[in-house]
DNA sequence: CACTTGACCTGTCCGC
DNA sequence: TGCGGACAGGTCAAGT
């Protein structure tokens, strides 16, 4: 689910939300909710205070005082949601998506001194929550491995375009959602940024000529930039901190829309599965 | 090593 | 209405 700007959308609220509030009490459900952790995780977390909320990739990180970090990946269905003692119901323009909490997808409960709360709900599981101390993430197989991140400000068109030549032999649609090549693609805007340079998801990585990976580059920036300015994209489970949904999937010009126009030419949109998974294209902007 | 495929889970939707 | 199968936004491990 969650891909770069749900996570910055969710890191956001929640820096804005949590930070300087204590732990009193920790509920989790069993080991998914976190493995490898020390021993008796509550002991770790209790009377400790949030003081910052980072993020890589799509790994949210909530570093704690007690130099420790909650390092959490939501994968498909995870959500982060804080409420605090006010809870908006229907109708009011604050309204939650989401309903009682917790309910029957939540792993994980913080609750904080001031009687407020976070959750951790992943209704498939393949999200995780890990507890580590600050200074050992960056050692973390992930964190050594992930690409650089394509909105920091001296990520140049170059160094884009130079990394996916470790990837030359495979199609673009599988090279830009590969974690190690460029960090935080996920389908969305994966489908989004190519329909954007008009290049077919199947065509080879060493095909794509300079030019067409300098528009990528201006095309992935640019939509993803959007789409944190939109509060993410809620498809189905994705919510953010506030449980409140996203809404750039109004601005999306391919991504679930096969059967509608081409917002360029007016073509019908189709879809097929490319590296796996569900593709989206214009099949006249976009040739192989 | 480079690349592809299946597994991890639960819920929903579609066709019979 | 019921049921089986396909599918869903991510990442690994295991396979070729």
């Amino acid at each position: 689910m969650p891909e770069l700007p749900e996570v910055e959308t969710v890191r956001r609220g929640l820096q804005s939300l949590i930070i300087g509030r204590t732990i009193k009490k920790v509920n989790h459900d069993t080991e998914k909710g976190f493995p490898n952790a020390p021993t008796d995780v509550r002991a770790f977390l209790i009377c400790a205070m949030i003081t910052d909320v980072r993020r890589r990739a799509k790994v949210l990180l909530i570093d704690l005082s007690t130099e420790y970090t909650l390092v959490i990946h939501l994968k498909m269905t995870g959500q982060m949601v804080y409420r605090g003692e006010q809870v908006f119901g229907a109708g009011h323009p604050n309204e939650s998506l989401i309903g009682e909490l917790p309910d029957k997808s939540t792993r994980v409960t913080l609750e904080f001194t001031d009687g407020s709360h976070l959750y951790f709900n992943d209704q498939r599981k393949f999200g995780w929550m890990r507890l580590m101390p600050t200074l050992e993430v960056p050692n973390i197989d992930f964190m050594k491995k992930v690409g650089p991140e394509p909105l920091e400000a001296d990520f140049t068109a170059q160094e884009f375009a130079g990394r996916f030549m470790r990837r030359g032999k495979t199609n673009i649609k599988a090279a830009i959602l590969d974690q190690t090549v460029v960090a935080g693609v996920g389908n969305i805007y994966a489908d989004e940024s190519l329909w954007g340079a008009k290049i077919h998801p199947k065509r080879l990585v060493n095909t794509i000529t300079d030019s067409e990976f300098i528009l990528l580059y201006t095309e992935l920036r640019a939509v993803m930039n959007l789409a944190i300015e939109k509060g993410g994209s809620t498809d189905k489970n994705y919510v953010n901190a506030e449980g409140k949904r996203g809404s750039y999937m109004d601005f999306a010009r391919v991504f679930r829309r096969e059967g509608l126009t081409c917002p360029r030419c007016d073509a019908e949109i189709i879809k097929f599965k490319a590296a796996g998974r569900g593709t989206h294209i214009c099949p006249v902007c976009q040739v192989q």
